[in-house]
DNA sequence: TGTATGGTACGAAAAATTTCCTACCTTTGG
DNA sequence: CCAAAGGTAGGAAATTTTTCGTACCATACA
């Protein structure tokens, strides 16, 4: 049963999942259940009914040509992070980046390196 | 029946009610359940649940003093937020901020006059 | 006084998400 | 040919999250 366009928000497991794929490119589902298996347990046929639903979700794409289907996503991966982002900034932000940015500085997690990076990134932005 | 300790993360509903909270401060249910019907609709006795599920997971304190409880955020804003976003960085962005900004600078939604704020801030950083 | 109004508590239904059992098919190797 | 190994499909159970009905208490005021 196909589903609807209209942007689908991955759950968190979904997401997990989509993590794996984006890392590994397009996998079996034995594949993508190894490679959560080194985060957590989880049972395959788990993880083959999530892909199941993403596809029907139309968060994956499926090959079946051959008996082990391969799977990858649907959206590219910078689209779908950037959506994610989007709705993370505004609703935890009012959608200001330069808020979020503050955090991220006040933030002892971000290294002093991290901060260096940054910096470069925007002085090329430059041009 | 009160709850651990070990940082509780809100759910989606829950995080709306922390995000009326941080902007208006301490408040009884009827006020933040006015403000979420700002954006959408909502049953009262829906957010005084919530309210209440959420001082059991220790996310709110509450105030019986009076009959109409008052209810604040059990900690800092900033600290939460700092968490959410950690949470957001690593799993996303493998915990590289300057990742994350790229995606930021990659995207349109963010403003010239949003990237003229965060060098602002970078440079105020030297010190 | 007593009734309308507006609060809290509680339990359970509804919906969404996560997990897993079971049936069944295909490939492989003895 | 047969059994073992490893796939997919699908349904349904379990859990978590969300929603709401109902009981009950307090206050206000006609």
């Amino acid at each position: 049963m196909e589903q609807q366009r209209k942007l689908v928000e991955p759950t968190k497991s979904e997401l997990e999942i989509l993590q794996v794929l984006w890392e590994v490119g397009p996998a079996t589902v034995r594949a993508v259940n190894d490679e959560l298996l080194k985060k957590k347990e989880v049972n395959y046929t788990t993880t083959l009914k999530f892909m199941q639903i993403m596809v029907d979700k139309g968060l994956l794409k499926r090959d079946e040509s051959q008996m082990k289907h391969v799977y990858s996503v649907a959206e590219e991966e910078q689209k779908t992070k950037s959506q994610l982002l989007n709705k993370f900034v505004d609703s935890m932000y009012q959608g200001s980046a330069s808020k979020l940015m503050m955090q991220l500085l006040g933030n002892s997690n971000t290294s002093k390196k991290e901060l260096e990076e940054i910096k470069k990134l925007l002085d090329n932005l430059e041009d």
